[in-house]
DNA sequence: CACGGTAAAACTGTCGACAGTCGGCAATCG
DNA sequence: CGATTGCCGACTGTCGACAGTTTTACCGTG
């Protein structure tokens, strides 16, 4: 993280540095090379990757309205740190789109969008038997992204998509107590069933089981290994306006 | 803790120029100044600004996440231009979290939120007679603020916010098309007496009202003022990962 | 008169540099 | 010995400048 004399990223040369050092950046956020809480230096970066500050300082406001970095004035930015309020509210809203996106896709629910979702869900269990926690929670998160998708809301996607960002920065966290392979194949088979089916209300009850237990085993996963970093500021939240 | 009054907050010394220029430009976006379709040229801005481009950059990135602009490599900035299906996935989002929010709120229907509530009403149906449609649909938007607000989940408001931010965009077409100030009473009335009825299907049904007239209104001012603007690319979407 | 090509102008992407500010450390005082 | 104050280093915020690219305007040609 600090001090790193080994060449990062050789391929910086592609197209806008921008995206290049944000995705960079969310990697090794991901991956937990920067900490949460972490304090990241952008002249050190720019050294690191080869460029100039400029590109850093807007990859890192864009990765802040993702929800992975948080900046303070004349301090820089912070890698954020979810406590556990913070990432049960992530979990409600998920909730919260994830129940209206089944119920507009049982609306318009398409052939094509059964086979994709189909297949998608024996991608799932291919990677759930094997050992790469960090791809069975990418394919998981990418069934949930095709239903969105599928929903027909791109707006709704988008915000799903802003979601799935700060899930990631547990990421670690939920592969190590993530479910196991055959749970994770009923759970997603039960959603393909109440698709199937057309009842909303099947549906309804599907997708709380479903982000229920994720949830419970997200939260498991940080009561175990440990919550959130600092606390400087116990600023009440006065209703901004 | 010697002081009640507890004002830490030293306001002494404004903000920085990106949030300042980021302010700027949401205002002359609202308030059309800025057409939508139209490109912002960054050298334009800093000259008019006195500042450099850097900051500029930057505040551009901020509106664009916040889906006020939409940056084309190499073309640089352009004011986002909402369509006629991308309204209608703002309201359904817009559905989608209030729906929520409403039952979060009716499980936790503190006094301290009836009366803010009740106030903000009562600030709107004021607002509602005057004549100023800017200041009427802000006052609407804070009361739905207020209520996803007292919901309890910040996660959920800034999606929330985020939204608002979009609604803004065709903030002048809803002035000019909104309600009557009595129907506007009796719709936020609903609101509440549905919250103090504590049924969560009351509430469900409040709220599907109350964005379906909203929604009713504002797609009817895009009808007829005319939609979005250019369709340069026709690009279909075809399931980004 | 329409059209295509070329060159100039303008603009974005990126860089290095400077100034103001913040945090930490040490010297000084009670 | 502990607390306070001044100083120093490091860093962020901002700026002007350069290179590559896109747009535009002009000119020549069919």
């Amino acid at each position: 993280m600090a001090s790193s004399t080994s060449a990062p990223r050789a391929f910086i040369q592609q197209q806008n540095l921008v995206e290049q050092v944000a995705d960079y950046l969310t990697q090794a956020i991901i991956q937990q090379h920067f900490l949460p809480g972490e304090r990241l230096s952008e002249v050190q970066l720019s050294r690191d990757l080869g460029v100039s500050r400029a590109p850093v300082r807007e990859a890192a406001r864009l990765l802040e309205s993702r929800g992975l970095l948080i900046s303070k004035p004349r301090r820089g930015f912070f890698v954020r740190a979810l406590n556990a309020v913070e990432l049960e509210d992530v979990f409600d809203l998920r909730l919260c789109l994830e129940r209206h996106a089944i119920q507009r896709l049982a609306e318009r629910y398409t052939p094509e969008a059964q086979r994709a979702l189909k297949q998608q869900v024996d991608v799932l269990c291919e990677a759930a038997v094997g050992n790469d926690g960090t791809r069975r929670i990418e394919e998981d998160l990418q069934f949930h992204r095709l239903m969105l998708h599928y929903a027909g809301n791109e707006r709704l996607l988008r915000a799903f998509d802003d979601l799935t960002h700060e899930l990631r920065l547990c990421i670690t966290l939920i592969t190590k107590t993530h479910e196991a392979p055959d749970t994770i194949a009923t759970s997603h088979f039960k959603l393909l069933d109440a698709l199937d089916s057309g009842s909303p209300a099947a549906c309804r009850e599907a997708i709380d089981y479903h982000i229920g237990v994720a949830r419970h085993f997200v939260v498991k996963g940080v009561g175990e290994t440990g919550d959130s970093s600092d606390e400087d500021s116990a600023d009440e939240d006065v209703l901004p306006r």
